[in-house]
DNA sequence: AAAACTGTTCTATAAGATCTAGATCAAAAG
DNA sequence: CTTTTGATCTAGATCTTATAGAACAGTTTT
């Protein structure tokens, strides 16, 4: 799996490795069951510190998408994990993206396309091997 | 127009405060063309720094959302003003939540629900004075 | 005209977040 | 047994967040 890193970017480093974790997970470029490189080796790999990646590895843990097994790995944990409180932990995150598109002018019908499109561009990058 | 602050939240003061405007002009409690407090006597209502309130109103003003006439006030802006960049942006922010969405195992359907459920949620308090 | 209010700007301080660095540990994997 | 693993600890540098107080110059109100 292909991670690119923007130090320059105002997103911080660990965030960055945990969203394109999840992306890759969503573009099925790894799937659930799968390990993730080792803190050290992925941290090598990047040219960053061994604890970024780990707190980025804990980052993704709190949101139960991979499970942490202490002196072994990093797995990705499967969809029927997740609980009613992750949801709702998502809602209070799409709120105020979804005023903000609303107050810039965006149609209901616009959010839609912009969301579907979205969706689209995550499944249809989902046979790609790289 | 009211503003519920949560001090203990991980969410940086400015950013609610900016959250919840654009919220309230989501929801019409307030409209283009209409005035923010002052960054004193919001400050003051609230109980925190003027300084605070000061960064909110820039980072709304770098959003595009309110314009800010020195000496006078903080003037939201209207919906026509904004360009092709600000969708761009929202792009870059609604993906790593929509891959989210896909890894806990949302549907396609669900995620579209989950969005027009959130949309009028704010366009049924519109009409409300509060 | 005078007073009150406005956003802007400056210095300062404190606390927390982020990132790097290096070392050690005990368990798992080879 | 040797290597690798995540966990844990101290440490330091830098940036962000938030507060505090003061001063300035233009706007608004009285």
């Amino acid at each position: 799996m292909i991670i690119r890193i923007e130090p320059e970017s105002e997103v911080p480093l660990y965030l960055q490795i945990s969203n394109q974790i999840i992306e890759g997970i969503a573009r099925e470029h790894i799937q659930p069951g799968q390990s993730l490189p080792s803190v050290r080796t992925f941290a090598a790999d990047l040219g960053i510190n061994m604890h970024t990646v780990n707190k980025s590895y804990h980052h993704l843990e709190q949101k139960g998408i991979i499970r942490i097994v202490p002196k072994s790995g990093a797995i990705i944990s499967s969809p029927q994990d997740f609980n009613e409180a992750s949801l709702e932990r998502l809602k209070n995150d799409y709120r105020p993206l979804i005023a903000e598109s609303l107050v810039v002018g965006m149609s209901n019908q616009q959010i839609q396309e912009l969301v579907t499109s979205m969706i689209e561009e995550f499944k249809s990058s989902k046979e790609e091997t790289q």
